[in-house]
RNA sequence: UCCCCGAUCGUCUAAUGGCAGGACAGCGGCCUUUGGAGCCGUGAAUCGUGGUUCGAAUCCACGUCGGGGAA
């Protein structure tokens, strides 16, 4: 019986009710919190509103327990950290990451917060990935692992940070949920999409906020790399870095979003090959590790969501600003993405893509070059 | 007004007298706590009307539409 106290976030989904139910199982002493971070208000008429669903399911599970069950009006924070910078984002020709945002801001410091104020030791939620000793890992089943939404995760919180969840399988997950009673919440479907666009559909959320005339919106031009024009589109804001969904036919190759240009509204097309790149430039960089990396450390970088990692060594730091010379090219790197260092399962830090380079920028001038020896 | 060239899935195209095929887009599924990608599956066309022929996208006539040319 540790006796401590931890401040479960809870969405009502199997993976925190979980958390929730080994922390108790183990003697912590349990306050579950569920957020409140959006309205849909009419958007969604076939539901009460707010997601009351998870409210209730996350107070079901915390009846069941035993345990306090809070619900926390973050609405305003999550609108402007997380909703508000979404659109910035599309309307500038960028991809934002929410989810990043939220857990950056929402989830591990909003809550961190209340936590504290709740005079709580530790701060809890269902994760999958592990805190260990102060720094983060990769949650144990790679195939659900999280981290690359929590790079921006103070370390300060991390070091009192308890994810159950990330030392096991979502199979294992769901056959706790099932033996600790949890029946109601034991086979909800997985969550997806973004939690506050309702229909998955983002260009609804844009219109709403900055009116149907935003220039993201507007009708613009699709040219090849070479400038030709091949067509128009119904707003940039629809299409992201290797998107190919939306592009039109009539190429005898697949073709790709290669770019986008606010300022013309023009979605650039190009093959395959296009995407590649070998350097990568981040600004907003978080570190997690104890001592942050400087020019001339490696380090693996995973640059989207089930991403395979790539080596890299970091060629340029200023400020939060890094730049990355990659050791195998990586396709389709997105301004507005994350990017995520390791050292293999550890978390390094992460930050936010700025822009994609073809070609390496090397660390510092050789002093002799093979070239000009031989010209 | 005359002459020439052209017209095939949504798009680009293949089939020159013998089962209209492919690519891209679309749609569906899998995958996924962003956006995407990827994988699997799937619907979709011979400009019209006649004629020749056992058989027409293909040859012929007329028409329609598009491009070019002509006092």
């Amino acid at each position: 019986m540790s006796g401590k106290r931890v401040l479960v976030a809870m969405s009502g989904g199997v993976d925190s009710s979980v958390a929730a139910a080994l922390l108790h199982e183990q003697g912590y002493e349990v306050i579950g919190a569920t957020m409140k971070l959006f309205c849909h208000g009419e958007d969604l008429p076939d539901r009460p509103c707010c997601s009351l669903d998870s409210v209730n399911d996350a107070r079901r599970v915390c009846q069941q327990l035993g345990v306090p069950h809070y619900v926390l009006n973050l609405e305003s924070a999550f609108g402007r950290d997380v909703v508000q910078d979404f659109v910035d984002e599309y309307s500038r020709g960028r991809t934002p990451i929410p989810c990043v945002r939220c857990n950056t801001f929402t989830k591990f410091r909003d809550l961190a917060r209340k936590a504290e104020a709740l005079e709580c030791d530790f701060i809890a939620t269902g994760h999958y990935a592990r805190a260990i000793d102060g720094d983060l890992y990769r949650g144990l089943d790679h195939a659900k692992d999280q981290t690359y939404f929590l790079w921006g995760v103070a370390r300060e919180v991390v070091g009192r940070l308890l994810l159950p969840v990330g030392h096991q399988t979502k199979a294992e997950t769901r056959a706790m949920a099932h033996r600790l009673g949890l029946e109601v919440i034991a086979e909800k479907v997985e969550s997806q999409d973004i939690c506050f666009v309702p229909d998955g559909d983002h260009v609804k959320i844009i219109r709403r906020e900055l009116g149907d005339d935003a220039p993201a919106l507007q009708r613009g031009p699709f040219v090849l790399e070479d400038g030709t024009a091949v067509g128009e589109h119904d707003g940039f804001a629809r299409f992201t870095i290797g998107q190919r969904k939306g592009v039109p036919g009539g190429f005898s190759a697949p073709m790709f979003v290669v770019a986008i240009e606010p300022t013309t509204r023009a979605v650039v097309l190009g093959p395959r090959t296009s995407l590649l790149g070998r350097g990568l430039i981040a600004k907003g960089v978080s570190w997690m590790c104890a001592a942050p990396k400087q020019v001339g450390d490696r380090v693996e970088v995973q640059h989207r969501h089930r991403a395979a990692p790539v080596s890299a060594e970091i060629v340029r730091v200023d400020g939060d600003e890094i730049e990355l010379a990659l050791d195998a090219p990586l396709s389709a790197i997105t301004p507005g993405q994350s990017m995520v260092l390791y050292d293999g399962e550890r978390v390094l830090g992460g930050g936010f893509i700025e822009s994609g380079r073809k070609e390496p920028r090397q660390r510092s001038l050789p002093l002799f070059t093979a070239g000009a020896a031989s010209s």
